[in-house]
DNA sequence: CTCTAAGGGCTACAGTGTAGAACTGTCAAG
DNA sequence: CTTGACAGTTCTACACTGTAGCCCTTAGAG
């Protein structure tokens, strides 16, 4: 078989041979293994692959991700970084909504790569700043910081939850051996599950998203005693249990 | 080296030589990759450390579980059949907490096997019955199906990313080094956030879920009008909305 | 007894992550 | 200029993976 070319002149480079020394390369590895996560999903992905697609060893890449799990995890730190923060609104309400949805929509866009997230729950700038909107919101309802702290991660999990269900197909409309399945089952045993059959088939994400966070959110607001925009005037000052 | 004894004899048996036909053996597989899998995680997993574990070859293994997916789901409906199925309370309230805690309960028993609920949502006959346990309970309130169904997918999908958030680690206390980065971020830019770091640190993540459950069960209760205790008002009105 | 089929094993193949050493170009110091 | 350091790249090698294909053994049916 024909010599390398030694050395590593072989690879493409945008100027005849400007600067080759910092960064930019790693940034096209990162390149190439995101995209190639993202349509091939975790299984299809190897580092061999990847090196593969932009014609370079694969211990090229180790080199500048000392293992897989570190690209990865790069990975999920890129796809992190796409999402859009909200802008705080005046209704802690409707900041967290906004947050949700950021996040849901992340896992619209890479569904092959959002449950990363749960694996390296990220600590990178832009998780810092939708998670300090969500506490940002929670605080300004008047609760305590152990409660606002606990609700605030619990949101997160709901919602990365949600989402990640969402990507593996648990909230798809059925299909029909699931249906087959349900439909067999004994109503006596059942009833409410097989009532529910025609609702599982039309079902909406969307509108379950939204009305399982509101849901969440009105809740909250009933720990609040009322303030804001909730119309929950009795049920007021129900003691928190303290952490 | 030594030739293998043919034929299989050399596994252990409880009887000498009673029938050794049907099943039994695939029960064992199943117990050893069970335990492995809960023992090392899906990184330290593989089909020939199973046949390994119980002096099989690596190929028997498949023969029973056609491929390696396969025996993962198989250890996934395991688990999910140990989970204690809640007995319907008088309160709907309390079922769904029931029912949520009975899900968590299974992620910490197994924390190293219950993201697999994620990737094969399961449709076995215990989770039907947990999960009739949840629409019976929405239902109750007089939700409508199509609202009920949402909310019950959105209920599970909520438990189940809080049980996993929480072992992958998210809910942990912060240990030094997630605390010394928070503590470095700028308080102009994060105030919340920096304002909750002892909360973190002191996070109690079984009062963060009984909170957070909480909030989403009052938020569903402020959906119904406030018919809380309502035994059923007669599910009779089964024509309410069809979706 | 023979026949059959299922359970189990062996070999082989294509692929994986990654440690270790060797090579190549770039750049600063002598 | 020469010299050295050094980061970037490649090659080689090893231990391991899932699993397809073929074969042997054996239990049970006839």
């Amino acid at each position: 078989m024909e010599q390398r070319m030694p050395g590593g002149h072989s690879r493409r480079r945008r100027g005849p041979q400007k600067r080759r020394k910092r960064g930019l390369d790693k940034e096209a590895i990162l390149d190439a293994a995101f995209a190639m996560l993202a349509r091939e999903g975790e299984a299809g992905f190897s580092v061999r692959k990847v090196a593969a697609a932009i014609g370079v060893d694969p211990m090229t890449v180790l080199h500048h991700f000392r293992c897989k799990n570190d690209l990865l995890r790069a990975i999920a730190d890129r796809a992190l970084t796409t999402v859009e923060l909200p802008s705080p609104s005046k209704s802690w309400k409707t900041d967290l909504r906004r947050v949700a949805a950021a996040y849901r929509d992340l896992a619209h866009r890479y569904p092959r790569i959002f449950h990363l997230h749960f694996r390296y729950h990220a600590t990178g700038a832009a998780d810092h700043a939708s998670s300090e909107v969500v506490y940002r919101a929670l605080l300004s309802t008047g609760l305590k910081k152990a409660q606002a702290a606990g609700l605030g991660l619990a949101f997160y999990a709901f919602v990365l939850g949600f989402a990640l269900a969402e990507t593996e197909g648990l909230l798809a409309p059925l299909n029909d051996a699931e249906e087959a399945e349900l439909t067999a089952l004994d109503p006596g045993a059942v009833p409410a599950t097989v009532a529910l059959i025609p609702a599982f088939r039309a079902l909406d994400p969307d509108t379950a998203f939204a009305s399982a966070i509101g849901a969440f959110i009105a809740g909250v607001a009933t720990l609040t005693g009322g303030k804001e925009n909730a119309r929950r005037p009795t049920t007021a000052r129900r003691r928190v249990a303290k952490v």
